[in-house]
DNA sequence: TTGTAAGCGTTATCAT
DNA sequence: ATGATAACGCTTACAA
């Protein structure tokens, strides 16, 4: 049917070992005969065949992305940095959604995986999550992306820093009644929103400001989820001068939540994220930027890096990238 | 190293071949032998090598999924239900980006779908875009998601008429004076853009209202770019009325531009846009929603039919799906 | 530097 | 219903 490594080493008069060799830039090549086996392979319009290379040589020249989400922005904008790497590494890049607690039920993705990639790059999943676990459980070349675990190299950003830097800014500004839009009201350690409530507890005491319990509300991390949690901070009777959203997405929530109350960001409350969402410039949303294509590319570059130099042995180390404070006009000095 | 079939052949007191009909669900096999493979393989943990499979059946299983764009709203979208579908059949869904004419350079994606993938879905690139002939040329079972061409099954709205009720819902409302944000100044045939612009001729001419060629802006379907075409289009000696965005992301970039100029959508200028983003509730945009998801979800589905049932030479037939008019705040009546 | 040949783990054909 | 075995197309010691 197809020409095989068999046709284009007749052609060239070699044996089909020496074909593989020159085919892959192997050492011990004669150039001329290289460079001949290279022409002849064009000419023939030789392609390798992926399955029968993978089952001699035991790689498969591809990797795992798995997310809980898609078309969510944080989780879309990380895997296009994670796909322009493996595109120019030339890795196959197979993409895996998992399960939500909220979400329809899937086939677990530790199975799907065996046998199937050399590498796997998991998104931001909850540290607690069981699939996450058999995940790890295959101890294949892993990276974590927006997630920490011990043991386990990631790619990150300082999240209570991120939580740190954008409650300081409003504590710069001012304010004292501070309001924060937190994911869950239960979380686990290791979590961003974890951290970033650490962050944020950080600058409070910092200038000893108290935390008023009441003044945290929950978004889940949605759009409507931070229209809820701000409609409830303004509900409150003496509500916030300032609210921190964990997320640009929960922010845009809460702006839409003061609108409908006749209120307007910065002018009345002041209200920060964290994300630097595409919106978030049109939104005129002040918030703490984290650099989300980044965070996929550089740990698709480690994993790709491990899995050429080393064995499963050697692990990548973990990277926190930095974050930067962008101000817009969401976020104002207080006024009594 | 691993388990093989072997293994379980072994332990199982069969052959590979029995082991093999047993596993995949092939009739012929009696049904005790059956379970007690079954059983056997899940006790010894056995997965399939898909290279092996690969190889020996010449099916890879896998779909590729070819996109311009993957972190963009639309694009994310409809690869969310495309993974849906995949996840649920089985299949691998190999992600691959293409360069854009404005994008970086990139590997021809063709080359590497050979002996690759069983199928490839393409996501809205340009149908004169010479990678998408390129893998047409592979004449492997391919389905086209938002852009249609002659002979090739596809999934999509009909443009044509999206555009027309867009126009047609301005119309209604009393407005003469329509602008319209297009994509680009040039367009060719088949596309999106071009199709919306006939339906916009379409309801301008059913309604004996003229096209002032002046009030045709180009914002290149993204937010920066509409607010561009919007302020363009806001400098003409003569503004429009009323304003039809070809995507919900140009409509945000002239909702913004309009803000710039303190006006306002709905009061001041009524302004429509297709997409039904996640963001047009929340900015209160009138819009002809289109079923992103639904879009991916079907042309999966199509694709995979077609591969378990077909050879190569049964093609699927093209399928256009329903669009709906959400009417929201940024429309409203005329008012001289 | 190049060739030989033994795998790699399945599938599928043909017997039985 | 089950078994034997020849592919499938490449990689990789090991030889030469």
């Amino acid at each position: 049917m197809a020409i095989t490594i068999k046709d284009v080493a007749d052609a060239a008069g070699v044996s089909t070992a020496t074909v593989s060799r020159a085919l892959r830039g192997l050492p011990n090549v004669d150039s001329t005969t290289r460079e001949r086996i290279q022409k002849i392979a064009t000419d023939l319009d030789y392609v390798i065949s992926p399955s029968a290379s993978r089952l001699a040589s035991g790689r498969t020249g591809s990797i795992a992305v798995i997310t809980p989400h898609i078309a969510r922005w944080y989780f879309s904008t990380v895997l296009s940095g994670v796909e322009s790497v493996l595109q120019s590494a030339g890795m196959d890049l197979l993409l895996m959604s998992v399960s939500t607690p909220d979400g329809q039920h899937r086939l677990p993705p530790a199975p799907r995986l065996r046998r199937r990639v050399d590498g796997v790059l998991v998104i931001a999943l909850p540290p607690q999550d069981p699939q996450l676990h058999e995940v790890l459980g295959l101890s294949m070349p892993t990276s974590l992306i927006g997630l920490t675990m011990p043991e386990v190299p990631s790619v990150t950003i300082d999240d209570v820093l991120a939580g740190q830097i954008a409650t300081q800014h409003l504590i710069n500004l001012g304010h004292t009644r501070i309001g924060v839009i937190n994911g869950a009201p239960i979380v686990s350690p290791y979590t961003a929103e974890n951290d970033r409530f650490l962050g944020f507890q950080h600058a409070m005491h910092g200038a000893d400001l108290p935390i008023d319990p009441l003044l945290e509300a929950y978004g889940y991390f949605t759009i409507a989820g931070g229209e809820q949690a701000m409609t409830a901070l303004l509900t409150h009777k003496n509500p916030p001068s300032a609210v921190f959203a964990m997320s640009d997405e929960m922010a845009f929530g809460a702006m839409k939540a003061m609108r409908n109350h006749g209120l307007q960001p910065g002018r009345d409350i002041s209200l920060i994220g964290i994300d630097g969402h595409d919106m978030s410039e049109f939104l005129d949303l002040t918030t703490v930027v984290q650099p989300v294509q980044e965070l996929g590319r550089i740990a698709a570059e480690a994993l790709v890096l491990q899995l050429r130099t080393a064995g499963p042995d050697v692990v990548a180390d973990s990277v926190r990238l930095p974050t930067q404070l962008i101000v817009r006009g969401s976020t104002a000095p207080f006024r009594a």
